[in-house]
DNA sequence: CTTTTATCTGTAGCGGCTACAGATTGCATA
DNA sequence: TATGCAATCTGTAGCCGCTACAGATAAAAG
């Protein structure tokens, strides 16, 4: 029986790994609800809270907006199948596959054009010649 | 002999095609010199901030930040050779690889884990699990 | 000269935090 | 119980790289 009760945004923090000014952050944009305070005012959280939290750390890990995140927050708690979440996660992966993508093609292009450099004081460079000159398309 | 001599920020921005807020943004931040003014106050550039602004806009498209550009420029600036240069883009480089390598890891995992979704209305959902339960590792 | 278009300055917003300042609360020890 | 220190509070401002406005003025076209 792991019964931690209710605890203070420092130990959410520790336990959740994320920073505390981001805690407060995630509540203001209505990720994490407002928890309960203390009769002095201190944020109070449950276990449900540090749940969450950590829901919303993991998909921030895997690259979801804060928007996206929402979404996904709305559908676990519409009670919506697995069918829907399945749905946002593929769209998110098209996402970053295109992200990968563009940087790929510049990962390409630098390598290729640092290869044609000869390096050390040589008045003429490869590089600088793409980037100046805007006729030359990348 | 192409003499196009001085011009307006609409002309340059079309010409360079980079936009006008985003032209007087970069003068703003020390990226594009201040161009002398008409009488009236507008902004009057010459060939030189063209080519100056192209090779921003060329490397804003490789990924490279606002401070590394001012590297870049100070290092054209200075005379400085090619192996300067060519060291810059090598580490910028590496950089972009970094990154690719940080959204191949979100990749798979969400494809992975989005593979073992059943779909439909399954209320066991392989992604909820990966998102919320903190003590199984990415 | 009048109209239209171009440009001007200054400010504020975006996302996703992070970093402060200055006031207050909570808890442990003497 | 007093005290001292750590934890937390609110509010605001900054980061990057733009983008979008408003309201005023300049330049170009008719």
């Amino acid at each position: 029986m792991t019964h931690r009760r209710e605890q203070g945004i420092g130990s959410l923090s520790r336990l959740a790994e994320v920073n505390i000014e981001t805690i407060r952050y995630y509540e203001r944009v209505g990720l994490l609800p407002s928890p309960p305070r203390t009769p002095g005012g201190h944020r109070s959280y449950s276990d449900d809270h540090r749940r969450r939290l950590v829901f919303i750390r993991r998909s921030r890990e895997l690259g979801f907006t804060v928007d996206e995140i929402r979404n996904l927050l709305d559908l676990v708690e519409g009670g919506h199948g697995c069918g829907d979440i399945q749905e946002a996660a593929l769209r998110h992966l098209e996402d970053i596959r295109g992200k990968i993508a563009d940087l790929e093609r510049m990962a390409r292009t630098l390598a290729e054009t640092a290869a044609r450099c000869e390096g050390g004081d040589a008045p003429e460079c490869p590089i600088l010649d793409i980037l100046s000159e805007e006729d030359k398309p990348l």
